[in-house]
DNA sequence: CTGTTAGCGCCTTCAA
DNA sequence: TTGAAGGCGCTAACAG
């Protein structure tokens, strides 16, 4: 910097002012010293600004599991988008199991190292929760309600719920729900999902007996659907916890020679990037939405000198494509 | 710091060399300091850190297109994986068209912060590529070798060429590489892909005549192949440019009522998640391998003082599933 | 509008 | 093995 200042003839404040932008140097000595900056292609450190300043420019999201993940790689995708608008910077941790969780929150990395933190989807324990609070840096979290904290979260029941009577609605009464059992790693989402269709069930009276099929990790889940096919009382309609699952599911059916939807309606969740091309019904969750959501917020906490917590959830929307239709005679 | 100093009864310079694990310090001492630390929940600022050694500990990633790609996902789960086993942390960049790429190489955000630069797989002008090297920081490609710079790369012409020898070993003859014109965002692998098809039916004296079939950004890809099945000599099999593609043409062409592979064989590029949902032939790429050797790659070079350049390309593999038999009659 | 003067919090000599 | 002192590069407060 002080070589810029030397070349322009003047002193590093100007310097850090004008490159800056800041409205107290003149257009003239502004161009000037930006001159002289592109020269010597000099960049300010952010390190030593960040120090000066105390602002770190950066936001950091914490997502648990793959960030291949359709879910992961759309929320990141729009955080980024609204972060980079506003000129910050994105930093990610990620956590694939336990042990990297506790890692996390033993050391906490994100301390002094980021203005914010975005907690994305995962279930934390209380003593998780409070270490994070006492981080003393604003906290967004995402599809998980805090007392106390701001958070952006998809309204899970009412979709699930939407599902189930979307299937009821077309003639259907044993309606199943199939889960992925994930102990580790589960979202706070899955158990709202379920109970969104449990409720269903249970307050209308044209459902049928609710029933559950959980699926665990290595699982196949069409092995598991299948026989139950051949029962005396069949169901007719599952509503799958996720479009993934969904997908794996109808693959293995179409395999085992079941005819979608005409033995048996299937809906997802997600509107996950292929559930199109694989003809999906689904709830579509508007994921980029709660990113653009969760940052927002995240550059509102950061901005203000006494953050104020904001809860927000966002609507889902049932799309009908092909694997659901009324129920066989 | 200096409250660390204080209740643990020691100076500044020892909490910052015992909070390290200098073995400059006494196993008591840095007890001492470790619990001071842990009671004050103190962390070190990476900032004044950065700025006293010249280290950030962070590496940028520069991609193309969104982040929920199931290769730039892909990638950088990878690169973050290695990253963090060597405690660097990841900051990411992503230019979505033209425009933004631009923008990138005007104000070079990533100079100065960060200690290295991993650029994904986009095509660059020469003079983008000076500018890079202007950076003054370690540089590694993924999937694009420049001449003087650190590269790891998936040899897309031997894959695209294994593809077309597995048609043509099914008994194909007329066989036509389908392909996405992008102009903006093209991948240097792209270019590759192609002449490894082109490579093999110029050699082969089995193949018959080259047919490439463009599909442009926003059309459908079964809608442009599904008359050439209708000529007089059709083609009876196709290598796709990437997976997406693939499955994009495939799910057109099922709704057409053309049986796959009786009528046409097509074989993907990737293997990507779904592909094997789909049952898609395909040829596999280490995305994975790609992104942990290029951030291995950075390390070494962050690490080194004369920093040496190297050059990595990695083997693709047929893997075969039910889009690929043999031609009808 | 511009220059001068102190730090920001940590790390690295150099001395003890 | 530990402490003291200076500086990393930038910004903010205060003069002018």
């Amino acid at each position: 910097m002080e070589d810029v200042a030397e070349r322009a003839g003047v002193s590093v404040s100007t310097v850090s002012r004008a490159l800056r932008g800041s409205p107290l140097v003149s257009p003239e000595t502004t161009e000037r010293v930006l001159v002289a900056a592109a020269a010597l292609s000099f960049a300010v450190s952010r390190a030593a600004s960040s120090l000066a300043t105390g602002k770190l420019n950066r936001i950091a999201v914490l997502v648990s599991g793959s960030l291949g993940t359709w879910f992961n790689g759309t929320l990141l995708d729009a955080v980024y988008e609204t972060l980079h608008q506003a000129g910050q910077e994105l930093l990610i941790y990620r956590t694939l199991d336990t042990q990297q969780r506790d890692e996390f929150f033993a050391t906490l990395p994100a301390r002094r190292n980021a203005d914010a933190l975005i907690v994305a989807s995962l279930s934390l324990e209380t003593t998780q929760q409070r270490r994070l609070s006492e981080l003393g840096m604003p906290l967004v979290f995402v599809n998980q309600r805090l007392r106390g904290a701001s958070s952006v979260a998809v309204d899970d029941a009412a979709g699930a719920a939407a599902a189930t009577r979307h299937l009821l609605e077309l003639g259907h009464r044993r309606i199943g729900f199939v889960s992925a059992a994930h102990a580790i790693d589960s979202r706070p989402s899955s158990a709202d999902r379920v109970s969104g269709y449990r409720r269903v069930m249970a307050e209308d009276r044209r459902a049928g007996r609710e029933r559950v099929i959980l699926v665990a990790p290595g699982d196949d889940p069409a092995a598991m659907v299948y026989p139950l096919l051949d029962q005396t009382r069949p169901p007719t309609g599952l509503v799958v916890e996720s479009d993934e699952l969904a997908m794996r599911l109808l693959s293995g059916l179409y395999r085992l020679g079941v005819r979608i939807p005409g033995e048996l309606s299937v809906i997802g969740f997600d509107d996950h990037a292929s559930a199109a091309a694989f003809g999906l019904s689904t709830i579509a969750q508007p994921v980029d939405l709660l990113g653009r959501e969760a940052a927002r917020c995240a550059l509102r906490m950061v901005g203000a000198n006494r953050p104020r917590t904001t809860q927000l959830v966002v609507p889902t929307q049932l799309v009908r494509r092909e694997t659901t239709g009324p129920p066989p005679d």
